[in-house]
DNA sequence: ACCTGAACACCGTTCAAGT
DNA sequence: ACCTGAACACCGTTCAAGT
């Protein structure tokens, strides 16, 4: 396990290989089973056999390290996306399917998303490339779209502009089903969605 | 000011008149100006020339003073689309001045708007009339999608889930306005906004 | 009833000090 | 370079005590 390690540490070299990446993952661990106010740098480092204050060697502040969970899940994030449009064929059915995709990891990692779009703006300021990872995500929507438009089921016109249309569509499906307001029945963000998207279709496919 | 007090207090009756409505509308204030990070007991009590702990009186805790804060926000967000939709004439018309009031509200209050959305399941078990309050919001697009199906504007069908459709993607806009995920150019968001009513309507009158 | 003041158990962050 | 431990300035909440 540490025989690859630079030097072969004589007594005990402080902690981990990398402790940076421990740190992201536990957090995001955390993020994921107990919601983010129950982040604690004290906890995440406790966890990790670390004090509290190890962390501050990686990142400038517990902003950054919400900064590259949240990177990591728009990583993710675009990944999902990605293998439910190929997967779907590309066409109408690729962009049912990474909209219920959208959906599952929403459900999935709903304090690790809160996250990721929550406090987007604040925490771009802790992590320069957070922007491009999120837009990296955004783009494969809009492929998608110039896909549908090539093939004459979308209208034309600013492939951009649509992607935020559907984006935004599928955004608030996801945030009022995370923040219950659809009310107890657990069925009721998959029902949205798909009849979200059939009427996104009708949307898209006539001037 | 104080003449018509009960008792015409005799040295200095503790404070107000009514504690638990300045409470509500100096949460409400600080919110709004400083974000929800911003509202502290301490700095709330302050300001009302209180203890920190007075609120306790009235409150059960911070989150109970938050949802009396959230169900003061549904209330006003209520008001204005009604408004809205009745001053557009209940028509197409209506229906986009109500999106662009939904937009907004978001925008005028976004801190507040954080709160009744982003803790809206944490805070209907502190306050039993928040959800209530929530619904009445929801109702008003409800109303003015029947009237639409009557006029032959939509097509026919549940308007509860019409509405939610329509709801989820004026809620999508909003947030990713607020979040700062639309980039640097402020009027970004009603141009969402616009487009996505003229898509909606496209999608409401079609089958 | 309504409010206070001290106390409690937490936070994130800083910084001198250790290896 | 990397990590620790004590200290600092905050939190929300509880509770005995005052009027």
């Amino acid at each position: 396990m540490c025989y690859n390690r630079r030097k072969m540490a004589k007594k005990r070299a402080y902690h981990h290989g990398n402790l940076r990446q421990a740190l992201v993952r536990e957090a995001a661990r955390t993020i994921k089973s107990h919601g983010v106010d129950a982040l604690t740098l004290r906890a995440v480092g406790g966890r990790l056999g670390v004090s509290r204050t190890a962390l501050y060697r990686h990142f400038t502040d517990k902003a950054a390290l919400l900064a590259a969970v949240a990177r990591e899940g728009f990583q993710q994030f675009r990944g999902n996306l990605e293998q439910a449009w190929t997967d779907g064929g590309r066409g109408f059915a690729g962009f049912e399917a990474m909209g219920l995709a959208y959906l599952q990891f929403a459900l999935r990692n709903r304090a690790h998303y809160r996250v990721m779009f929550g406090g987007f703006k604040e925490l771009c300021g802790r992590d320069s490339e957070l922007e491009a990872d999120a837009e990296s995500a955004f783009q494969v929507l809009v492929g998608a779209l110039v896909t549908l438009q090539q093939s004459g089921d979308a209208t034309p016109g600013d492939p951009v502009e649509l992607a935020r249309f559907v984006w935004a569509a599928s955004h608030g499906v996801a945030m009022l089903t995370i923040d219950g307001q659809l009310g107890p029945d657990p069925a009721a963000g998959e029902a949205l969605m798909k009849l979200s998207i059939g009427r996104l279709k009708t949307a898209l496919s006539r001037a």
